[in-house]
DNA sequence: AAAAAAGTTGCCAACGGTGGCAATTTTTTT
DNA sequence: AAAAAAATTGCCACCGTTGGCAACTTTTTT
């Protein structure tokens, strides 16, 4: 354990002030060339890294970024973390993360004080936390940077990365009609998260294209677990006028819905095509493979770094530069297929379709 | 975006030192009563709290934690992250993630330098980087505490935290065995890692104790992946005499396991019994749900933690106190059954067991 | 009651950088 | 070639805390 060499070793090897290291290190532009490469070969000798504390206290900046978080399920937080890291790591930030409960009443004073506490020099919010429009407002009046991944443009470009659900939704309603259904149940999240909402206008509207309605009793709403996912489906699977199809929130009430299927020995997709929202690792996993929409997580965490470090660095007119919307993509499994009871009924085109998938 | 206020402040407003706030803040034991309710109530009123960057600057303290880890599944990531954090973040320290490859070259260096720049004051390592002897031994040469979480006690007390997969293992051969199967095959991980062996050893281990034995021809080596656990299957699955028993060595292998059979026309568990390791989200969502095993996950991070703030705090024999061994425990669903096909040939007694599941 | 011991408290110098401003050197202009 | 401008560099105070040591109180001992 080799006593860490300082600003100062370098200083006086190189034969220059601490303050003329201390620019090298932060690439100032007022170094003259020789003198830079003098002192960055010293560093590189003395293997010096700046004390990221010493450099905090005089600037007032951590160098540390936050990750404010609640359901881990919702961006896949190992893909995120991995993300955010591969952008911030090179210009010597590192994340500090905090997972926290969003219908928590303290979840405003717990994440400033955690802001406060290290002094991060910006946040990044996922949803559902991203939603909620007062720790948003506290941010914003706290005075630093943060950045929120959401499905809902809910704030300005330099505050948000948003995932475009409703588009995906109406691609994946598209694919349903297309494939004959028309007798279409839509299990949602809760109602209070945007993202919910969005994915069933979404769908709802993707649908009405190809002038197909879901019937009220055809919506239910779950809160994206797994074992509502079960429940709904049992409400919905165990009537006499059964659905063809079935498109969950999310992937967890999508694996409930499987499950339920097969306890009552209905076949998916033969008699039933079901579809989630998030391709999660249960996704590509279960039997049959669910389809699903695939958010773009890591570009999303890409972007939301990015535009996070710019802002720190005051680079405001930049980060407006970086996009803030990313598109899904619909993931086509096994679960899903042609409606086969709908086929005598349906167009010739609506068949096509059909069969092409 | 009020100022902070500093222990200045504390200090002049209650009329006393800043040395003297300093210790109240630290808990110094040689504060007279009085002094310290009078400066705790400024502090209060004041809704000060110190300032990190500054304190780690002249204690050389951080108050941050790393997580060093690579493949989240081996213990769920969000789990740990939680866990970790109800320890420490009441005692004032914060969480750095650092998602690394197990299998670079430079992961020593990238740890250490991780740990260097961030001014760390302890990590705790998760499997299967854990296992790397090379950065335990830089880690324990550059002089900070860390502790990692593994399947084998590969170091001393206060640095380790392992769950018993070899017993795990071992409960889950009689539990193979007492269903009657005696035509068993296992799917191994990477050997090269610790935890494989383990799992393997006492899987046949615990079978010999019941005189079952697995055939050479019938343990395979995977790679800890769903793929990987397809293709083993494949080969375990497409032959004149199959197993009536597998036991992946992790839960994603043997959900490809399941894909496999399922594509077979092979009934889980009627026709195969299919077990897993981890008890990750998969598993219980799984189509027949499978049987596994569960790491008390957040309990070893609780320990972990424990044990990393007591060596932080040079409370070393109080770290040996603490607990260093947790028993995972085996959680039976529906992928296992009776072995039907031996039940004329097995004894009552094992019949009498495969009943009672 | 004086001396010793124990318990509290305060002063000041670190910790390792950055920022403002002045000083110095170099380049450009007149 | 002198003056002005620009580029480069150095000095010193300061960021907000803790640690060492001395000073001051209070309590205990003799």
């Amino acid at each position: 354990m080799q006593k860490q060499s300082t600003i100062n070793d370098v200083a006086r090897i190189a034969g220059v002030s601490k303050r003329t290291v201390s620019r090298v290190i932060n690439g100032s532009l007022s170094v003259g060339e020789s003198t830079r490469l003098k002192v960055e070969k010293v560093i590189n000798e003395l293997k010096y890294s700046p004390n990221a504390q010493a450099r905090g206290l005089a600037s007032s900046r951590s160098y540390l970024l936050g990750l404010i978080y609640d359901n881990p399920d919702a961006l896949y937080l190992d893909d995120v973390q991995r993300g955010v890291l591969e952008v911030c790591s090179n210009l010597g930030y590192e994340l500090v993360v905090h997972p926290c409960r969003y219908q928590s009443e303290s979840l405003v004073n717990d994440c400033l004080r955690f802001m406060r506490r290290s002094k991060l020099d910006g946040v990044i919010v996922l949803p559902p936390v991203s939603e909620s429009e007062t720790l948003a407002a506290a941010l914003k009046e706290s005075g630093s940077p943060y950045v929120r991944l959401s499905s809902v443009a809910l704030d300005s470009q330099e505050h948000i990365v948003v995932s475009d659900d409703r588009a995906a939704a109406a691609e994946m309603a598209r694919y349903f009609a297309q494939l004959g259904h028309e007798k279409i149940a839509f299990i949602s999240g809760p109602q209070r998260y945007k993202s919910s909402t969005e994915r069933m206008e979404g769908f709802q509207l993707g649908l009405s294209v190809y002038g197909v309605k879901i019937a009220p009793d055809m919506i239910l709403e779950g809160n994206n677990t797994f074992e509502t996912g079960i429940e709904c489906a049992r409400q919905l699977l165990q009537r006499d006028e059964l659905p063809t199809a079935i498109f969950a929130n999310n992937d967890q009430m999508a694996a409930g819905v499987l499950k339920v299927a097969n306890s009552l020995g209905i076949k998916v997709p033969e008699q039933l095509s079901v579809a989630g929202f998030d391709d999660n690792m249960l996704a590509s996993r279960m039997i049959p493979a669910l389809t699903t929409i695939r958010r773009p997580v890591r570009q999303m965490a890409l972007l939301a770094t990015t535009k996070m470090i710019m802002s720190i660095e005051q680079n405001h007119k930049a980060a407006l530069n970086v996009a803030s919307k990313v598109a899904p993509t619909l993931v086509v499994r096994e679960s899903t297929g042609p409606c086969k009871t709908a086929v005598v009924a349906n167009n010739a085109a609506a068949l096509v379709a059909a069969r092409r998938s």
